[in-house]
DNA sequence: TATATTCCTGATACCGCTATCATTCTTGGT
DNA sequence: ACCAAGAATGATAGCGGTATCAGGAATATA
């Protein structure tokens, strides 16, 4: 260092972050930066020699692109929102991780959006995740807004609907009808011989559609006079073992209790085994998602199946073929089973 | 239209999306694009007459911003990355889900990376995530690997390790000490008197650190013959009657079994309920976590509590205070307790 | 009323990458 | 050996915002 520094220039702008850029790989790499940049995107468009000194030079500085000025530039971001009401929840939790890995495979990140159980968060949320301009969105349920639909048309992405059911989703839709879960379940238990029925169930949208179905199909088969427990969503534990201390102490039992979820269904055991009561005799009980317990609990627990990875997969799939411009079914009916096992 | 309409001009290069930009808003809202910017990062900078104006050509153009255009300019993504092993397990997704809520309400979206309990998993996903740009990260455990503590070292942004404890964290953590938890597990049960002990433990890094501990503090009291079945990560109702299957069937029976998770613990009681085993009398159990179900199982369900949503909801305040270059505590020990209920 | 300050607004030039089109090499056919 | 066609590479000009700096309007100070 000289003694006498000249006096800084005081020049216009820098603004660059000190990160490598394309451009430095280039010039290291003696190649155009579009070059490096189809190397990276498009090897096979590359001679093999240039190749291999492209990646030579990556590697030496450690280059990570930037995929802002890439998306900004391609119009692809390769993210991918999903927006479901929350994750701490087995239910929703296990059908995001499952559409998280397979679109990582493809190289897409996913971008979480938590709506809570109120229509009316997502029309905020569904503009705070467009702005990032994702390549597709994944939406839990089929009921939005008109806000929320104009957006989406307007944003002209892959937008898969999933876990409910309409012959008219907004684009895609994998996921199945919680009417028909009602009216199956409600079925299967008076066929059982069943005649005294509860429900423990919370207030959400979709499980309302399965209450009103279970309701109307116990109706015509006359029966009207079902003990319901209300709760909130999301249902838990606590609140489950509320809703059935709550049925069990107005007296009158039901014979059997069909609730909103396998958690609460548990919980219904666990308060028959305080009580005492021997399930399914005394008390006999369905629940409703198949988690991972259900087959474990004693007595096993009869549930309703729902392949929760396969509607992760598939929305991930459906999404990638739309993206990568393949034909694809549009609307796919995942299903459903009632399992009965030793609570019922 | 005429009959005649001229030869379409091959025009050079029409590049952008059809989508509004900042620019047409600006055009109707008669003012330069620049101060449509300023409107919506920094209102109070414009004056209130000109600020409506803008509004008002935002609202009928129904505008959403570019973020991957600003973020480009500005080197701010607002997006913060959050890696996990899983998601589909109450521990993490609490966590995750109280980091994204608290993030949300300051204009960060989440990016999710799960990266399962295998290490190797993480330094592709890190640079994979890196190249997203994000504001910051979120970081599953302590240990990572050389490769990936550089490439975050180079992001220079905010990094939260959680979940674990380190006087030496690459940035910042909110976490406990699974050593402690382990040790002071086996002085609770120890000290009320049991002298014959299982456990259950899952084989992830914490798990083991805490049964190393647990098993060395009952060491240093002359108990040395602990009944371990281990099981693969993550645990699940499944592999924990298994487990306590194993154990049980082995003979010998332990007075009490250490569960790596409540989710394990909760399947002990199951299989001691089959057995006609009483809960605490014939077999003790204590679980780990604190799950909501905990105190609603029977009987219920002693446990190490760990307060999930602190460690999110204190991640995201420690991020959004580097972000915004306040002051912060960089290491918090957010603690654990043992909860002594029924089952032992 | 003249001048200093502060407040607003705008012009300009990028951020780092890629679409597009032009150019230069290759390769093959005759 | 010569030309056409295709493959590989490069030059150029954005993508849609915002940092930076400059200038004009509004307000305060003397």
């Amino acid at each position: 260092m000289s003694t006498h520094a000249p006096p800084p220039k005081k020049l216009r702008k820098p603004r660059s972050s000190g990160a490598i850029t394309l451009q430095e790989v280039a010039k290291l790499a003696g190649v155009s930066p579009i070059t490096v940049s189809r190397a990276l995107n498009r090897p096979e468009m590359v001679k093999p020699q240039k190749l291999e000194a492209i990646q030579a030079a990556i590697r030496r500085t450690g280059y990570v692109p930037n995929l802002l000025a890439g998306g900004l530039a391609s119009k692809k971001s390769r993210l991918v929102a999903a927006m479901v009401p929350i994750i701490s929840n087995s239910m929703f939790a296990e059908v995001i991780e499952k559409f998280t890995d397979r679109l990582d495979t493809a190289g897409y990140k996913v971008m979480l959006g938590l709506s809570g159980f109120r229509a009316e968060n997502e029309d905020g949320l569904i503009a705070a995740v467009l702005s990032r301009q994702p390549d597709a969105i994944f939406l839990t349920g089929v009921n939005h807004s008109r806000t929320t639909r104009s957006r989406l048309l307007a944003a002209r992405i892959p937008v898969v609907e999933t876990w409910d059911y309409t012959p008219t989703p907004i684009d895609m839709l994998v996921g199945f009808s919680h009417e028909k879960v009602g009216r199956t379940v409600a079925e299967y238990l008076h066929d059982k011989g069943y005649r005294r029925f509860g429900m423990i169930s919370t207030e959400d949208e979709r499980a309302n559609i399965r209450k009103s179905a279970f309701l109307a199909t116990l109706a015509e088969r006359d029966i009207t006079d079902v003990r319901i427990a209300t709760i909130t969503s999301p249902g838990n534990f606590k609140k489950g073992r509320a809703g059935i201390i709550e049925i069990l102490d107005a007296g009158e039992l039901p014979e059997v209790v069909f609730c909103s979820s396998d958690v609460l269904a548990h919980s219904v055991l666990t308060e028959a085994q305080t009580r005492g009561m021997s399930v399914p005799a005394d008390l006999a009980v369905i629940g409703f998602g198949d988690l991972e317990f259900a087959p474990y609990t004693f007595p096993a627990l009869s549930t309703v199946h729902i392949d929760r990875s396969a509607i992760g997969l598939r929305a991930a799939e459906m999404v990638l073929a739309r993206i990568e411009e393949r034909e694809i079914e549009k609307i796919v009916d995942i299903g459903f089973s009632v399992i009965g096992r030793g609570s019922t």
